[in-house]
DNA sequence: TATAATTAGTTGCATAGTCAACTATAGGAG
DNA sequence: CTCCTATAGTTGACTATGCAACTAATTATA
């Protein structure tokens, strides 16, 4: 049975919902066919760090657009694959400084090349234009119901 | 700091998934709202079951393209709400007939109203032509992931 | 300076997803 | 009829999410 066999399909908001899973199902298993052991989310985590190389829990938790609960657990669990390492911060000692292992700075490359694998595989059959058009759409799309309802719980 | 923030957006499949996020988090708000408590995932139960009356847990689960154990769960849920009801098929006792309770089918209105009301919201500003090529795009990418990466597990 | 407010991180709770092992039922082959 | 297989559902383990309550450290303020 077809994953995009939802009935509410037919809504920008149910199919992006579905292109979604399918994207991450998709690259999680190009991952494990590869040999590496990481989740998507721990792999988000993980791009943050190639670039800043060091970084604090919550600073990673505003790239990845997570609560610093979530963060705290992902890091839990690079830091059990030894991919990671937690310090206390010496001049904030509430801050954890979240900086990587040799073992995760030596991922960076195979890992990337299988998002760049990933990523020529998706876009290879989509004409340019129309993946400009999508792309633009959907970014729209984030800042629009991005912007708080109205709730008054979120008003600052 | 903006949910669009990652810094691999730049491929449809980053940008789904953050487009997908906030459309879950815009509509679950959405329900909350209005005073209805439920899920997503069960608000997709409930679609199947809105349109089908009746309905194995198998089949909902094709339905909605997740397995068994999480729909099996999610209708736990749907029964502690008192949403719908589990009795075993008399004509084969493996199956569980799942149907809507009064206050179930009640909700189908003010439910899908609320839905409604949140395509239009996010449609509202989207050129529809633009829409039209995203929804292909998007659709294509489903079909195109969803087809099993020769890892000759998957093969049958 | 002492108190209040803010910030970073942790933890518990509820929900959810996948995979795998398991039970019970059903149906087919001999 | 018995055995084998397939199917429906349940459960446990593991990962993940968001929210709220909590601690510890920091900063602002009175």
């Amino acid at each position: 049975m077809n994953r995009c066999e939802c009935p509410i399909a037919h809504s920008l908001g149910c199919l992006t919902n579905q292109a979604a899973i399918v994207a991450r199902t998709f690259f999680s298993r190009r991952l494990e066919l590869n040999g590496i052991d990481m989740t998507i989310e721990q792999f988000k985590v993980m791009v943050v760090l190639w670039r800043e190389k060091s970084s604090t829990q919550q600073s990673i938790a505003d790239f990845v657009g997570k609560d610093k609960a979530s963060i705290a657990r992902l890091i839990t669990g690079l830091e059990k694959r030894s991919l990671i390492q937690r310090n206390t911060d010496k001049n904030d000692k509430r801050c954890n400084l979240v900086t990587l292992t040799p073992q995760g700075e030596a991922l960076e490359t195979p890992t990337m090349d299988v998002l760049g694998e990933a990523i020529d595989f998706l876009h290879k059959d989509i004409d340019p234009q129309e993946l400009e058009i999508t792309m633009r759409v959907l970014t729209h799309m984030c800042q629009t119901l991005n912007t708080p309802q109205t709730s008054s719980k979120e008003s600052e």
